[in-house]
DNA sequence: GTAAGTTCTTGATTTTTATCAAGCGGCAGA
DNA sequence: TCTGCCGCTTGATAAAAATCAAGAACTTAC
């Protein structure tokens, strides 16, 4: 099994056959630093599963910029307004650094459930994660302080702390650079 | 086309026989004032349209109460992590008032999905529609002031202000009753 | 290797929001 | 009708976080 048919296994529960036959939709494709996937009012007719890189999904709201997710290896890149509804996104994606993806197309996308026929339930699954990964996201905003945002994604994701800018993961988690960096001191001293 | 095909239709796009044959799986159930639909541990085995009433949905966190959402008229009650993974629950779901659901066991649920060749794309887009919704709650924590979400729910659900007491709201918006409270008497004046 | 530009840190101050506490008002039950 | 309770409001104060401003540290480009 290659590197792709991982992430597809890890993604979708897919096994065997299905593995190579659902991965060779998928291109290998490269952006360079500050390249963008995508900007506002585009429809999202890609999706991406990211291989190398640092790949940030922000949305531009008169003058400040709110960073809605920081994607590293393993990461989907997409929009599912436009690859699901066909409609313009509201967001900016933007290569941070080089990153190297494996992509498929939207026709592609489509044509799968043709050759899968429990594609649809697999994605319903996949998605249902991840509206359940959200469900999370939304109590850890609603009951948790700065400090224990910032403990919360640490331990969910603690590798985005040794590659990603620390004033984009402030923004992620709702919180200031210089309150993130005063977390960080505090932190450190224990 | 009854109440409950009304329902059904707009949640998932169906139409004609098929809306009858769904319905027919749909019993109607009532809650009392302060009963609960789920409790944290439990495994979500019904899906619920809910006819009447008010329904909070919440976590009980070391002391705190955090109204995750309030559901009315309309509603979709249920916890997908027990639905779709059979995985036990962190929320409580409990009547505000009595109240009224049409309700579908997990198993008749499942049944759909032989009956309806196309179920699992219904279902998929359905969740997609509640991830999408998700994300923009996580952006309107992330971005906007206490009166920015205020006047944001306020859009997004006028309802919910008549008819639900409003310290639940405040705590589903992430700010204190007080906050809340200040807020809606300084929008009183204008 | 140095200059220029970022990004991060630190401190001082202001703003926002929470907390604490008291009082008001409507509603349910005796 | 009265009483007690609950939910909402209001005010005073405290805590948390944002903002503003400056400087340090790290990158990148030449």
């Amino acid at each position: 099994m290659n590197e792709l048919e991982e992430f597809i296994k890890d993604y979708w529960g897919l096994s065997g056959d299905d593995l190579a036959r659902i991965g060779s939709y998928f291109k290998q494709t490269a952006l360079k630093k500050n390249e963008f996937f995508l900007k506002p009012g585009k429809i999202c007719n890609t999706l991406s599963i990211q291989r190398s890189g640092i790949i940030r999904i922000y949305i531009s709201d008169n003058e400040q910029e709110i960073t809605q997710w920081i994607s590293v290896r393993g990461g989907f890149v997409s929009d599912l307004s436009g690859l699901i509804f066909d409609q313009p996104s509201r967001y900016y994606i933007q290569a941070l650094t080089d990153a190297e993806c494996y992509t498929i197309s939207h026709e592609d996308y489509v044509r799968i459930s043709h050759v899968i026929p429990q594609w649809h339930q697999l994605e319903k699954l996949f998605i249902a994660r991840c509206f359940l990964f959200m469900e999370e996201r939304i109590f850890s905003l609603l009951s948790m302080s700065t400090e224990q945002r910032y403990a919360w994604l640490f331990n969910h994701n603690p590798a985005l702390f040794n590659e990603v800018p620390l004033q984009y993961l402030a923004s992620m988690m709702g919180m200031t650079p210089e309150t993130l960096s005063r977390i960080r001191k505090k932190n450190a001293l224990r």
